[in-house]
DNA sequence: TTATTTATTTATAATCGTTATAATTAGTTT
DNA sequence: AAACTAATTATAACGATTATAAATAAATAA
C-alpha cells in the first residue's frame, strides 16, 4: 500500500527529470510511512542517523520541489513551522488547539463554495483550504480531570 | 456606517478593562476604515507619520489585544506577514494566487462539516477556517493580453 | 573511460515576521 | 501628590525559512 504510494511518487518525479537522491527517496519515505503531518525539523530529526551530513536546506528544498510536482501540501501556520502532508486522496484536516495534533477526515465536495466564490467575486478559482479547529478527545479528557 | 463600529469596538474594550490610547485608538480606526486586509507592517507605516515614535511592537501588542477581544481576526500564511481583519460579520476570504489581493464574500454557514467533523473524529468542535484560491479578474485580465 | 556539464547537497550566513525584555512614560487609584 | 499599574518604546533575540557559495555526485559527451 505505502510501498505502492511511493512507487507512484518516484515515477511521477523521474518524469519531470527530478533525480532520486537517497535523501529525497528517504524524505519521501519518510512522509509516506509516518502517516503523520511533520515539520521540516521532525524530517530532519528523524533523518539524521542515517543522514549524518545532511542539512536542513536539504530538506526544506526537497520538500519544495516534491510540492511543486503536487506530491506534498504544505500546510502553513502563521510563524509556527509549516506542515507538511503527502497528498493522497481529497481530505481535510482538524486540528487541536491545545496540543496541535492533526487528524484527517473526509468531506464529500464543497465544490459549491467554490463556484459561489467564482460567482460572486468573480475570481477563476482554482482551490481552497478548509480547517476544522477544535479540542481532541485525549485533551478533553485531561482537561476534564483536572476539573479545568 | 464605520463610525459606528468604531464605537462599538472602543465600547468593547472598556468593558474588558482595555486602556483606549490614541494609538489603539488610530489602529482600530485603520482596520475599519481602510476595508482592506492589512499587515502590522501596513499599519504602522500608514500611522507613522501621525505617531512618528510609535514602535512595531505596539502595533502587534495591539492587535493581540484586539484579537483577543475578539474584535479582529489574524489570518496567518506561513513564513509570510499575517494579515489582520476587522470582524463585523462571518465571511469567508478568497484571495488572488497572483496579485494576493484578499476579497471578503458570505456563505451559508458550514456548520455541517463541522458536525462531520466532530463525529468522525470524536473532537469538540469550536470553529473552522476557509479559504478559496484562485486568480482575480485583474491579474487574469493581463494573462490574457501577454497571452501567457 | 575520461572530461565536461549539470543537478544536488552541504555549510553557513542572511532575512523577515514576530516576540521578549527592560526602561520609560502615561494613566489610575489611594 | 504618592504609589501602583498599564502601555509604549527601543532594542535585542528567536525561529522558520531562504540565499549563497563551495563541494560533491550524477549524467552526458567526447
Amino acid at each position: 500500500m505505502s510501498e505502492l504510494h511511493l512507487k507512484n511518487a518516484l515515477d511521477t518525479l523521474k518524469k519531470t527529470g527530478v533525480r532520486i537522491t537517497p535523501q529525497r527517496h528517504a524524505i519521501l519515505e519518510y512522509l509516506i510511512e509516518s502517516m503523520s503531518h511533520p515539520t521540516a525539523d521532525d524530517i530532519y530529526k528523524a533523518l539524521e542517523h542515517r543522514f549524518p551530513n545532511m542539512s536542513v536546506a536539504t530538506v526544506y528544498n526537497n520538500l519544495r520541489v516534491f510540492r511543486e510536482a503536487g506530491l506534498v501540501r504544505e500546510l502553513t501556520y502563521g510563524d509556527n513551522a509549516s506542515r507538511f502532508d503527502f497528498v493522497t486522496s481529497k481530505h481535510y484536516h482538524i486540528i487541536c488547539e491545545s496540543c496541535g495534533k492533526i487528524v484527517d477526515f473526509h468531506y464529500p465536495g464543497l465544490d459549491e463554495v467554490e463556484h459561489l466564490a467564482a460567482h460572486v467575486t468573480g475570481f477563476k478559482v482554482n482551490s481552497h483550504r478548509l480547517e476544522v479547529y477544535g479540542i481532541c478527545p485525549e485533551c478533553a479528557k485531561k482537561e476534564n480531570q483536572t476539573e479545568e
